[in-house]
DNA sequence: ATGAAAATGATAATGATTATTATTTTCAAC
DNA sequence: GTTGAAAATAATAATCATTATCATTTTCAT
């Protein structure tokens, strides 16, 4: 039987809004000057059960897991010049249905993860 | 100046030719056999290098990091029954297409992962 | 108000990977 | 073929992210 805590709480509440895809380190350290004796078990244990639970979302990029209030189906873009990881439109469906021609398997969910510059490095430079 | 290695040579070897994308360690092991008083952080090492050098790809898949030998762009699809990491043919030229739609950044590269039930699974079920 | 179940905080433990360093191997110059 | 500097290795300590453990605190149905 779940109970309810504080801490979930403000977990979650921390990182519903944004779109910057935070790690778990990172929602330690903000939490931390809010909540002293936070411990970073609870995050992890928490931002566990959220996932399990649906949540929010648990990504991977370039090797570090971060994570997404956005439970919808998307992808990310990662830029190599700013590190930032910004959502992308769901474009899913079409790209399982051209995966799945010709594929003997059941394709059940897909993501994708696109690299390059973002809009806001490409104005920079030019 | 790069030298001759006789472990990243078997290191290389043991990778290319497969198909099942196997970890770090589990190259480990399987070379152990061979080469007794093989270093883990040699192999660790030699496949970070061979990936700077274009020669070996990593992937990471359910949060594991795999190693593949195929450097050609091509998507990954995890089988969620046998847990197999079957390679899909590039549609990644199409995807990108899709993607980069109304996008203002520039995609430069990148790759899907395809979750679901692989075509031998599907056999056993039916 | 009470007590069992759930959650927490503190910290030890784990697992994957990297850093360190003394020793060995490679290879260009002789 | 010998030599010596540069590169690579083996062994292992260190690091980093995450999880497990467990005594204490909090939640909440009764």
């Amino acid at each position: 039987m779940v109970k309810y805590s504080r801490q979930r709480e403000a977990i979650k509440n921390k990182l519903v809004g944004r779109t910057d895809h935070p790690t778990a380190e990172t929602l330690y350290a903000e939490l931390k000057t809010e909540m002293p004796n936070l411990s970073v078990a609870t995050v992890y244990r928490n931002l566990n059960q959220l996932e399990q639970w649906g949540e929010v979302n648990r990504i991977t990029v370039e090797g570090a897991t971060r994570f997404d209030p956005n439970t919808d189906p998307h992808s990310h873009f990662f830029c190599r010049k700013c590190g930032a990881v910004i959502d992308m439109p769901d474009e899913d469906i079409e790209i399982r249905r051209i995966a799945q021609a010709g594929f003997g398997g059941r394709i059940e969910l897909s993501t994708s993860h696109f690299y390059g510059v973002c809009p806001k490095c490409l104005d920079i430079d030019s």
